[in-house]
DNA sequence: CTGTTAGCGCCTTCAC
DNA sequence: GTGAAGGCGCTAACAG
């Protein structure tokens, strides 16, 4: 077991301090060329490993990030981590990941068996969160990000974009096609950024007198196969509706597979409308026509700020990263 | 900062000792109904949360696992993480992820700088390692297991199948179909998983008398797009191949998108061979032939011999969770 | 520029 | 059944 060395043994075999050792560790406070070469020759040939356990202990506080998403498997989630991971790893960092599946109360005991870690910040791929959570976290006295929804005041910082404004845009875009009659395939639950897209779909929709046909909405972000029946369930229970809203791309794209195997023609027949501008819905025949996000970049900035407001740099509390409508070829 | 509070603390409001505290937060050790009934309210009230850091740096070992995967993108292994992070969280144990995009010098950066966590196991969702990495997973003195792939001698533990029986198997299908001029789009570094996959196939094409062609492979894990030129450009050198094998499912799913578009009609023209099994080539109109693997279950069984391992419960070395050919529409 | 002292918060060991 | 020391390995604060 050869990380068994430590710091003193290390000191012994230099022939100076522990503390000598540690500040060449740490590359930090003031030690001889002369000496620092020399301890840093001995510490490659015992091949030290110091023990960032100790080290974080008499810190009391670590270099480690507690990051709570609700899913890795949904390619937007697993985006923004690879943004935090690889912003974090630059500056040594590591995030220790927690899964929430969704749910607030998972993401309150995960909060609190991540925070008996001491870690050094907090990142929050969610908005909502329990009261007991919001409390723990406003007192947890390290920066806390929280991501993708910019509405409501966050908690300490916030990076992301306005879901209400980018289902706007895309509710002008698809009525200025021509399209009259609107169905949405969704989900419903307490995903605030998820709610906020169909109320501002809705909503808009409302302005322009028109309806939304929402029939049952699933417990889950939908998938492809749950999009495909959606749109099965929904063109029978409403054959007028030419225009499907999905609550993300891999759904829509369901949607498509639904509209090949019945012949259905797009946009003609039902126009297909995604959310989030995943590459895949890009690669099809006929474009998807979404709202791209940027959930690497959301990733990455939640981790720079993050660093930044552990420096003491000062840093925006909200960051509004934007989307962008693309106009494919479904609508 | 209410987790400011120690055991100390918790021992004045109780009356005891810390020790007391300790053995009931732990539940370990002898402590009569009594005591432990009222600390444990005290604990509530006060809302003590124990600091990890400092009972693992007096345990030297910690409650966290280190876990090393190639790309968190890529959904097979956030599927595999997905796994492991379900099984861990159960027993009270975090994931401590590192990324190594595919690359053994990452991976051996990572390993050092979560080793100096004092992990309490360690999972690589990788077979391949440098020697450096190989020699300090030797002597870590932590269960350790790799993924994925169980030719070769593991460290320690495996869990995975093996994907030259795999890729035999598929050639056998693809040949009985009558398919006789075979081309092959995958990557070429340093994944051993992928690698043998090439080889198998290869071997066993060559066996029967027939030739693989694969004109360029690419440096990463085909995506779609690349599935799609890919196919493009390998039909442009070589017309007369009337089936491909992709390293991966998503390609040849971007294989199919090119067939859709230039009119090809699968698998008379041309067939597609897959590999993983993702539910995505399955709900397409044509579902694509391929091997299906249990990452969900590779991962929860890594996380399960971990904790196994951790409590001295005698755990196989090698556990194969085998793999299913999957035959689809499109060969 | 380098070293000494005193913890960080918990757990192990050994008394009582 | 409970408690008092001492130590896990490191670093902050002060000396020299």
């Amino acid at each position: 077991m050869p990380n068994r060395l430590t710091l003193k043994d290390v000191a012994a075999a230099a022939g100076v301090s522990q503390i000598t050792v540690s500040r060449v560790v740490r590359g930090e406070g003031v030690v001889s060329a002369r000496t620092r070469d020399h301890v840093t020759q001995v510490i490659q040939d015992l091949g030290f490993v110091p023990n960032k356990l100790a080290g974080a202990l008499s810190q009391t506080r670590s270099n480690q990030v507690a990051v709570l998403i609700p899913s890795l498997v949904n390619n937007v989630f697993a985006q923004v981590l690879r943004g935090i991971t690889e912003e974090l790893a630059k500056a040594g960092y590591n995030p220790v990941v927690g899964v929430t599946n969704y749910d607030e109360q998972i993401e309150e005991e995960q909060l609190i068996s991540m925070l008996s870690w001491r870690p050094a910040a907090v990142i929050m791929a969610n908005r909502v969160h329990t009261p007991r959570t919001r409390k723990i976290l406003e007192n947890a006295g390290v920066p806390v990000v929280e991501l993708m929804q910019l509405q409501r005041e966050p908690i300490d910082m916030a990076v992301g974009f306005d879901h209400g404004a980018a289902s706007t845009i895309l509710v002008d875009h698809v009525v200025s096609k021509g399209h009259r009659s609107f169905g949405y395939i969704g989900w419903s639950n307490h995903d605030f950024s998820a709610a906020s897209r169909y109320t501002a779909i809705k909503d808009r929709l409302a302005e322009k007198g028109f309806d939304l046909i929402a029939p049952d909405l699933f417990e889950m972000p939908p998938d492809m196969p749950m999009g495909k029946d959606g749109t099965r369930t929904l063109l029978s229970q409403a054959p007028e509706v030419d225009a499907i809203f999905y609550a993300n791309d891999i759904a829509a794209i369901g949607g498509a597979l639904h509209c090949l195997e019945q012949g259905l023609s797009v946009p003609t027949d039902l126009a297909l409308v995604g959310y989030s501008g995943l590459q895949m819905g890009q690669a099809l025949p006929q474009p998807l026509t979404t709202i791209r996000t940027f959930r690497y970049d959301i990733g990455r900035i939640a981790a720079r700020n993050v660093l930044k407001s552990l420096t003491n740099t000062p840093v925006s509390k909200i960051t509004d990263v934007g989307f962008e409508l693309v106009e494919g070829a479904t609508v």
